[in-house]
DNA sequence: GCCGTTTTCGGCCCGACTGTTTTCAGTCG
């Protein structure tokens, strides 16, 4: 039977544009949420779409029954789908594009499309400047005032924000925020609190007794360009490069459904309010509340969950993953910390792109309470890093020698190497040289853009080298923009299972690769992780939190993570591929 | 359109803010 091939994320765009067609349409609301529902559960699927279909079982897919399931047999069978063809005929795909406007939702969209024709933003920009919207049922001066300011931040709007940019700001609006008279607690919540890589916008919750003073702080920040919302409980603004903020306050005693309403996910919420209604609780930001009225406060999210039966659930597992599942079995991981990080094995200094001396290195790590920090410069081939060559080895060993003389048994200083994978998938180093070092992270820097099979034998042949103990950043992806390799991932962590080779989730923010699903499949495989910085300066240190996030997020404890094991137990670990341990 | 340890039919999470309205609809998170 001739069989198109479509991945998961593509028949998720589809039935969320359906969706979004349906909305403006009219249709009933839930059957908009059933098609958005088996959008999210086809997109977070860690299986091919495809295999489920092929064997028959894609009904067992969460949210997919009967009409949707025939509706991706069509795609499959036959790549197309007279559903979407009828429903395209029947009103322009543009419209669900307009959805993305602030402020402009299915039923004013769908109001302008069916009395003024409206079919794309800037139809509607003509039509709002020409005094047209206000004279429809329902709108006047200011929601058609609204409507221009929408599409003006619209315009301006960028992409999410990586976390790498919105947590620093984050910090620094929060750290003002507390110094608002009468303010008791000022926290952090929504996808920044999860740790998502990026973030549409930043949530911040406040506790305070009367929140005049924090909203109105919040409001005149001088960074603000835009107020797009203000009330005693919610305000929202905008920041110059379409960065967004909300502020939520809440009495102290109701602080924790409040800081657990704003952290989210909305999935998870969802999840847990429906937990709720089981037990005869309504859960809301304020309070759960009995069936007469009275209510449950909770000043922690510690009481919410408890509340419930539940033990407290770390933000970063929120997900709808299967984590309040997990909870109800007391099966939920004992989450990597940030304290358990031992050891830095993947950083840089001026033997090839880093700023810093090896001694500079190993004082900064020190300094940050590493007990073993690795030289891990890039190889020669890598040559705008101004790598080294097997020669330079000796040399750097000896330098590494006399660091480790000055600091004494402050801090352990290995040698190791980033060694490029050249695109045939060789090593830049002979097998002798990479013997004699200590530790050794193989990396693919260059042609990223090799086919799916070419790529993943190269990453396949590097793993099987009998001296390689990491993979650096794996697929190289760059956020926000690049995308990391095609790599067919099954077959690397199964080949770095089989060789004990550990797979790095790299903690720079503009990489955090491997990501969370990938590291916690290989994690529940039995496969050994590393978190690192890949440090070129002393500040970059700092980013090791954000490695640890991800790896949290993908429900990894700390066993699993190669730099959290005491000295002794990592140098015995080295030792199976590095003889003179 | 999906789903079921209260249901195969009748539900499907909860509240703030805004604007257009005199009690509510739309949007957002």
């Amino acid at each position: 039977m001739p069989a198109k091939h479509f991945s998961n994320e593509q028949l998720a765009d589809t039935f969320n544009l359906i969706a979004d067609l349906l909305e403006i349409k009219g249709e009933v609301i839930y059957k908009v949420l059933a098609y958005r529902k088996a959008a999210e559960s086809l997109a977070e699927l860690n299986q091919d779409a495809y295999d489920i279909w092929q064997a028959g079982k894609l009904t067992d897919i969460p949210g997919v029954g009967k009409a949707i399931a025939e509706k991706i047999d069509e795609l499959f069978s036959t790549g197309k789908l007279g559903f979407m063809e009828k429903l395209t005929a029947e009103m322009p795909v543009s419209l669900a594009e307009m959805l993305q406007v602030p402020d402009l939702g299915p039923k004013k969209i769908g109001l302008f499309w069916k009395e003024l024709g409206i079919t794309s933003i800037s139809e509607l920009e003509t039509a709002a400047r020409a005094g047209k919207l206000r004279t429809l049922p329902g709108m006047g001066e200011k929601s058609e005032a609204r409507i221009l300011a929408g599409i003006e931040a619209y315009k301006r709007r960028s992409e999410r924000i990586p976390i790498g940019q919105a947590y620093p700001f984050a910090q620094r609006l929060i750290a003002s925020l507390r110094q608002a008279p009468g303010v008791v607690t000022v926290e952090m919540a929504g996808s920044l609190r999860r740790g998502r890589i990026t973030v549409g916008d930043i949530d911040i919750l406040a506790a305070a007794t009367d929140s005049t003073a924090i909203m109105d702080r919040f409001l005149s920040d001088r960074e603000v360009v835009r107020v797009e919302g203000k009330g005693d409980t919610k305000s929202s603004v905008e920041y110059a490069h379409g960065l967004r903020a909300q502020l939520w306050v809440h009495p102290p005693e109701r602080f924790g459904t409040a800081w657990q309403y704003a952290t989210g996910s909305k999935e998870h919420n969802v999840r847990l309010r429906e937990l709720a209604l089981k037990q005869n609780l309504s859960l809301s930001e304020h309070a759960l509340t009995r069936p007469d009225g009275s209510e449950i406060l909770c000043a922690t999210e510690d009481e919410v969950y408890a509340a419930l039966g539940l033990p407290f659930i770390p933000p970063e597992l929120r997900e709808d993953r299967g984590e309040i599942q997990a909870a109800l079995l007391g099966k939920l991981p004992k989450l990597i910390e940030l304290q358990d990080i031992q050891s830095e094995l993947h950083a840089h200094t001026t033997w090839s792109d880093g700023h810093l001396s090896i001694q500079e290195l190993a004082e900064a790590a020190r300094d940050r309470g590493r007990k073993l920090i690795v030289v891990s410069d890039h190889s020669a081939s890598l040559a705008i890093t101004g790598g080294l060559t097997a020669q330079d080895v000796q040399k750097q060993r000896q330098e590494i020698q006399h660091a480790q003389k000055s600091l004494g048994d402050s801090i352990v200083i290995l040698q190791g190497i980033e060694v490029e994978v050249r695109a045939d998938g060789s090593l830049d180093f002979p097998d002798e040289v990479l013997a004699e070092l200590d530790i050794v992270t193989a990396s693919v820097h260059t042609s990223l853009r090799q086919p799916r099979q070419q790529i993943t034998e190269r990453m396949l042949k590097a793993i099987q080298n009998p001296h390689v103990d990491i993979i650096g950043h794996p697929t190289g992806r760059m956020l926000p923009n690049r995308e990391g390799a095609d790599l067919d991932l099954e077959a690397v962590m199964k080949a770095a299972l089989e060789n004990q080779v550990a797979l790095e989730i790299n903690a720079h923010p503009a990489r955090l690769d491997l990501d969370d699903v990938n590291a916690r499949h290989f994690a529940e495989m039995g496969g050994l992780l590393t978190i690192n910085t890949d440090a070129h300066s002393a500040s970059d240190l700092d980013l090791m939190h954000f490695g640890v996030t991800v790896a949290r997020r993908g429900w990894v404890e700390a066993s699993s993570v190669i730099n959290t094991w005491k000295i002794p137990k990592l140098l015995e670990w080295l030792k199976r591929k590095h003889p003179h341990f």
